[in-house]
DNA sequence: CTGAAAGCGCTAACAC
DNA sequence: GTGTTAGCGCTTTCAG
C-alpha cells in the first residue's frame, strides 16, 4: 500500500493540507481540538512526512557534510563520534565522505555538494587542499574547516593552538633532560600547514631553551599513520646517533615510533621518551602508555557545529572567526616511565 | 544570484526542459546538434542538477545508510572505509549513524528512516536489537545485517563463520600447550548473538581437544572496548588460579587485556598467549603485536553493498540469504612469541 | 485560525 | 527525437 501522504491525512481529518502542516511542524497555532483531529488521523494512517519533499519545498537538505581525509584515524573518528550527536540535537543528520587526501575530489565536494543540496554545510578538515584552493571557492557556502590555519577571511577555522601545544610538548622532552628531540610527521608543501605549526612549536621550545635544533631530526611523512611513524623511526635508529626522545605529530605516528623501537629491544622511557598529539584511546591503552596533548574535542565538536549551523542559519555571510579549543599536556609513562601518576 | 535550474538551461538552449532531462541523465537518444547545444548552455549558465528535486521526482534518495553501534570502535571504522568508496562507485553517498547501542534509536532509524525517504537502503550492524524486532520490522526494506546471525527469512546477513573462526583460534591456544584459556566477552542476553557464536567455537574447540571448560574462564562484558577488556583481565589475575591464556572476542577487549597483563609485570606470551578477533591495524602494532582472526572486510564491504544495492533495484522482496565471507588466523608475538614470523 | 493554490526543480508518461 | 505537462509531497503566501 502507498504510504500515506499529507493530503490523505487533511482529507481524514477534514481539515486543509495547511493545518496538517502546522501541526506537524507546530508552526502557527491550532486550536486543540482540529490538532486532536488532526493528530488522530495521523496515527491512523501512520503518516510520516516525506523528508525529502519537505527539503525540496524549503530548499534545505537537513544534512550536514562532515570530510574527513581518513576515517580510520582514530582521531577523525573521536572526533565524528562527538559530532554526529551534536548535530543531532539539532535536527540535522551527517553525512560522512572521506577523501584520502585527494585534492581534486576535495574541490568537487565543496564546490558541487553545496550546489546539489545535498548538505547546507560542510565541516571539513582539509588535507590536500591548500589555502588558495579554498579562497577560490565559494564564500557563501557554509563551511566550517577542522585544524588551526593561517587565517581566511571566509570560513570558521576551529581547533587548537597547535604552535603552543608542540611547545609545550617539546618542552616537557626538554625538561626532562632529553637533547636530541626527533620530531616526526613534518611536511614542507602548502598543504601541510598543520605539521608545519608544530615544527614552529617544537623550533619554540629549543629556543626558549637556549637549545639548537638539529635538522636531522625533523623527519618528514606523507601521511600520519603508523606505518609511516615505524618508517621514520627505524631510519632515525639506524643512524649513528640517534634520538633520545621523539615527538610524534600525531598519537598514530608515536605509536608506529613506538613499535619500532620496542622491536629493537630499547626501552621506553629510558632510551628513548615518546610523547604523541590527539590523545586518542589507543594511545592510553598503549604499553607503556604514551604521553600526549589532549585536545579537548568535546569543545571542538560543539563548536563546529555550532558554528556551522550560525552560517546556515545567516542570510549574509558571516567573516570567518578563528575558535581555539584548550588543550593539555598529559604525562604517561612513555616520558614520565612507571612512576608517574597516570 | 539565483542558482540556474533544468529550465533555465532549457531556455537558454531553445529546446524543452524534456531534452536537457534526456542529455543531462543520457536517457533517450539525443542528436548531437541538440546534445552539443545543450551542454553549451550547461556550461554557460554553470548549471548542476538539484539531486533533492531529482530524488523527489523519482522516489530514491541516492543515500545509503549505514548504522554501527560505535564509530570509535576501529572494526567498524575500518569497515567504513571500505563501504564508503564501494558504495560511491556506485552512485550512492553513504549517511553514517552511531546508535550507541541504543536499541530505541536502532529500531527507530529503521522504522521511520525508509518511510522519510531519507535513504534507500541500510546497511546495519545491530547491537540492542534483538531477532523479534528485526522480524517486525518491514520485510520490503531494503536492509542488510552485519556479522552471523540465526538466519532471518527476510534479510541478507554479511559476516564470517564466527563459530569456526573462534573454534580456530581457541585450538591455536589448545596446540600452543594453553590449558587455562580465558574467554572475555560473552553477552547472554538475546542481543548478544555474536557472542555467543563465539563462545560456541570456544567450547567446540575445548570439546575436539577432549578438554573440559571451567566455565569461570567465560567471562562476560557488555560492551567491547579496552577498558571492559582490562577490567575483565584485572579480575581474572586476581584469581588464585588466573589462566594461562585469553580468547579475546575481538582486538579491543584484546588489547585492554593485553594492557594489563602488561601492567603487572607478567609476560607475554610466555605467562599468558593471548589472541583477538577482528585484525584491526592497532593489534599489528601493538606491544607485542596480538595474533588474532582476520576477517575479510572488503569482501565484506563489497558483498554488503551489491546485496543492499540489489535489492533496492529488485520490485519484488527477495529472501534473506547468508553469505559468509573468509576469514584466517594470524598468529602473531602475543602467541608465539618472538621467533614467529609476523 | 484555516483554506486554496502556487510553487520547490526534476522526471517521465503521453503526444506529435 | 523532442515538446507538453502532470505530478513527486511538502511549505507557505495570500485570502478569508
Amino acid at each position: 500500500m502507498r504510504d500515506a501522504t499529507l493530503r490523505d491525512v487533511a482529507e481524514l481529518a477534514g481539515v486543509s493540507a495547511r493545518t496538517v502542516s502546522n501541526v506537524v511542524n507546530g508552526y502557527a497555532p491550532v486550536t486543540e481540538p482540529t490538532r486532536v483531529k488532526v493528530e488522530k488521523a495521523i496515527k491512523e494512517l501512520g503518516y510520516r512526512p516525506n523528508v525529502l519533499a519537505r527539503n525540496l519545498a524549503n530548499g534545505r537538505s537537513g544534512q550536514i557534510a562532515v570530510v574527513v581525509p581518513f576515517l580510520d584515524v582514530p582521531y577523525f573518528s573521536e572526533l565524528l563520534q562527538a559530532i554526529i550527536p551534536r548535530a543531532r540535537e539539532r535536527g540535522y543528520h551527517v553525512l560522512i565522505d572521506q577523501t584520502d587526501g585527494d585534492a581534486a575530489h576535495e574541490r568537487e565536494l565543496i564546490r558541487r555538494g553545496a550546489r546539489a543540496a545535498l548538505f547546507d554545510g560542510m565541516i571539513y578538515s582539509p588535507l590536500g587542499l591548500a589555502q588558495e584552493d579554498l579562497a577560490e571557492s565559494d564564500p557563501t557556502f557554509p563551511l566550517v574547516l577542522l585544524g588551526e590555519r593561517s587565517s581566511n577571511a571566509f570560513f570558521d577555522h576551529v581547533g587548537i593552538d597547535d604552535v603552543e601545544a608542540s611547545r609545550a610538548a617539546t618542552a616537557h622532552l626538554i625538561g626532562l633532560g632529553r637533547r636530541r628531540i626527533a620530531a616526526i610527521g613534518d611536511q614542507p608543501y602548502p598543504t601541510g600547514e598543520a605539521a608545519q605549526l608544530r615544527t614552529l612549536g617544537y623550533r619554540q621550545a629549543h629556543a626558549d631553551a637556549g637549545l639548537p635544533v638539529d635538522e636531522s631530526l625533523i623527519i618528514q611523512t606523507l601521511r600520519f599513520n603508523r606505518a609511516d611513524g615505524a618508517a621514520a623511526m627505524r631510519a632515525l635508529l639506524d643512524r649513528d646517533d640517534p634520538p633520545d626522545a621523539v615527538f610524534g605529530y600525531n598519537d598514530t605516528v608515536a605509536l608506529g615510533a613506538l613499535h619500532e623501537v620496542l622491536e629493537r629491544g630499547l626501552r621506553v622511557p629510558e632510551d628513548i621518551a615518546l610523547i604523541g598529539y590527539d590523545d586518542i584511546e589507543e594511545g592510553r591503552y598503549a604499553n607503556p602508555p604514551i604521553s600526549t596533548i589532549s585536545p579537548d574535542k568535546d569543545a571542538i565538536a560543539t563548536t563546529a557545529v555550532e558554528r556551522l549551523l550560525m552560517r546556515i542559519d545567516s542570510k549574509e555571510p558571516l567573516p570567518g572567526i578563528e575558535v581555539r579549543a584548550s588543550h593539555r599536556l598529559i604525562a604517561r609513562q612513555s616520558t614520565v616511565g612507571r612512576a608517574a601518576p597516570a
